[in-house]
DNA sequence: ATACTATATTCGAATGTTTGAATATTCCAA
DNA sequence: TTGGAATATTCAAACATTCGAATATAGTAT
């Protein structure tokens, strides 16, 4: 048990690990959106968003209600919301190295190291 | 940058985003742990597990002392810590969610759908 | 019925992650 | 300085994730 409930974390940390799906659940913060208010604000193709909106949905970080036509999605528990706001905490308190970090990651380090 | 920083949001969940991972910091909530102690907890391989923490101290979710032969482990920072007692809460309040989403990853679903 | 709009799914190529086996490094003790 | 213990790295195979293009579904209006 104790190992099926850490690969139960695991999987969601894992659906948390796109820039696309955090920018999603960060954008449903401010209340519930259609897929389509989605896909316009976040300047992506259809099929992406609807394809992340699917992952977000398996693991049960999303829940969606459809209208008519639409489909409006929301976070379904505010903990993930918390989740994410401790991330902003650790990413301002750890700026500078975060920062070094992005640089990297880009291939366009200016950092210095022995 | 809006999207770099959820990059970096990201990443960190990356890290996260593994059973054996998520068990090292576990094991490391209660103060530093030797490399080798972390492998005898975990009955691991040895080259797994460093495999591992080489992807935390990458993404600087842990920190390392060397004394002597050895090589310490530490979260680097409690909002980490925080992060997976967010997670633990989120756990047990959706404990029947969870343990459905877990039956059927296990492909052993008892779980009756229409 | 037909057409239209919104959303979801499937497919395959590209890319990234995970693992054990083998090997390397580092430190200490004899 | 040789040997052993602790840890890290490299490699390649297996597996998973991501993307856009194409296609499917479902609702609404004509």
């Amino acid at each position: 048990m104790q190992d099926s409930l850490r690969r139960f974390k695991a999987d969601i940390f894992q659906a948390l690990a796109h820039p696309t799906r955090i920018a999603i659940i960060e954008l449903l913060e401010g209340g519930e959106l259609s897929a389509g208010e989605l896909m316009e604000r976040l300047g992506m193709e259809q099929a992406n968003i609807s394809q992340h909106l699917a992952v977000l949905r398996s693991k049960q970080l999303v829940v969606n209600r459809k209208a008519g036509n639409q489909v409006f999605y929301a976070v379904r528990d505010p903990i993930i919301i918390k989740v994410l706001a401790l991330m902003r905490r650790y990413f301002q308190k750890h700026l500078k190295e975060a920062l070094e970090l992005l640089s990297e990651m880009d291939g366009s380090s200016v950092v210095q190291r022995q």
